[in-house]
DNA sequence: GTTGAATTGATATATGTCAACAATTAAGTT
DNA sequence: AACTTAATTGTTGACATATATCAATTCAAC
């Protein structure tokens, strides 16, 4: 009960100071703010009667930890857009193992998979907190790109970047040792996710291995390095960074 | 001057019979073409006359073995198409490591970087053979991306297949032992580049070992070992894959 | 013959595997 | 609420191994 009432005051909307409980209709203050993300905001493009149409039919649903909200190799027709709570995207390889590619938050628009190539998901994202998110049918996004330039422009830049963050990830995971992958893991975890100093991470060292690209026992060896080397303190599952410029100079690393 | 003479023949365009010293400047023979690649043909979607602006003014140069055609990270403001030769896309990583993510011949289409993100090119592609290509500056391409829709879907889809292609790279190279890397290079440049089995090789080995993220000793190893299992014969620069069962079976591996 | 590439061998090392144990969290049961 | 048991997660150590490094030849091309 208590839980409800918190849930509804977090989805306060950005823009706005009313609290909707039906956020999802009222899209001065839902939707169109969900992506007010500067220049990362996808749907800024959209007309209002746009947004309308894309929205309209969407579903939110609520995902508890662990649960799947998309499934690698089956074909999906929704697009995910999260509006609360940590969820991992991840591709699940050879023998079982599984590569974290990216987490997504509050805010974060995932267009699964092949866009106009048969909507077959490239990836697993599954909840890591509780996650409350609206899918949103494929359709209606290829239609709007389809209409509305400035979108379809937005919607190729999304594409852009994650190629981008992939050819990245590519050199990183293959071409650093441990620890500088490590260090990579945590300044991504500060700057680009939780974005405060101490940060609690509701991940698992499992997790934060296979962002990293090793076993848990070695990352968890790494971490305590870094530790007795007064790059970080660690207290629980709260992380904080004490020596950036230490932690950026073993990422660029030998 | 014979060699001129081949190049020329080799010109003679896909649609038609003519032998043009201007291939460049007709349309129907040339740039249309140049991407008659089933689904993957990017301007099957243009209209003449929208072909004839993004092929105005374009520029047409070869480039000899081992040259740059576009060099990472500066901000370049062309797409590449490839009418005639092999050329490597590779990302310039750390310690000065090099990591082949594709390889591109004819008729193949390279939009460098983060299109409608800057420009700055995200990898090196530089020539293995000689390489006849054309150089479009990439602003024509974005104009017509908000012009033509079919054109800008084709596009997408593009960018999105190349995402796909990158998570793949990315399960296989840090997945893998070296054995099933070797092995799906190998099919790879038998299945998706030289189209024939016992193929040519104009890469060396370090370029092989580039391709499967390993050092070369590494990768000679490999074939080595390939050989006397009996999975490829080997004469030069030539490959001739023997048992693609068998390497399929290494290639899913453990 | 000289230069760069390919091959082979001996050795070093980064990283994974396996096993034991501590610490936490979850789930019942009283 | 408090206690017990089970189950999951985290940690540490000893060891195995995949892979890189280094050095020495061999081979091929100009």
């Amino acid at each position: 009960m208590r839980e409800e009432l918190n849930v509804k005051a977090d989805l306060k909307c950005v823009g706005c100071v009313k609290l909707h409980d039906d956020c999802e209709k009222t899209l001065d203050c839902c939707c169109k703010n969900c992506f007010k993300d500067g220049e990362l905001n996808l749907l800024k493009s959209l007309e209002n009667s746009e947004l309308e149409s894309l929205v309209e039919g969407k579903q939110q649903i609520i995902y508890k930890p662990g649960e799947n909200i998309i499934k690698q190799n089956i074909s999906s027709t929704y697009v995910v857009c999260i509006r609360k709570g940590l969820a991992k995207v991840y591709v699940e390889g050879v023998k079982g193992k599984s590569l974290i590619v990216r987490l997504v938050g509050q805010h974060d628009f995932i267009s699964g998979g092949d866009l106009f190539n048969g909507n077959v998901q490239q990836f697993t994202i599954s909840a890591v907190t509780e996650v409350h998110c609206c899918l949103i049918s494929s359709n209606k996004l290829t239609q709007l790109f389809i209409q509305n330039n400035r979108f379809a422009v937005e919607l190729l830049r999304n594409h852009a970047r994650q190629n981008t963050n992939l050819l990245n990830k590519l050199v990183v995971l293959t071409q650093k040792y441990m620890p500088g992958r490590v260090a990579d893991t945590l300044l991504y975890l500060k700057n680009n996710i939780f974005r405060t100093n101490p940060f609690s991470v509701p991940l698992t060292r499992q997790d934060l291995a296979d962002m990293s690209n090793m076993t848990k026992e070695s990352l968890v060896r790494i971490l305590q390095q870094f530790k007795t080397s007064g790059l970080i303190k660690i207290r629980g599952n709260s992380i904080e960074i004490t020596n950036e410029n230490g932690l950026q100079e073993i990422s660029k690393n030998g």
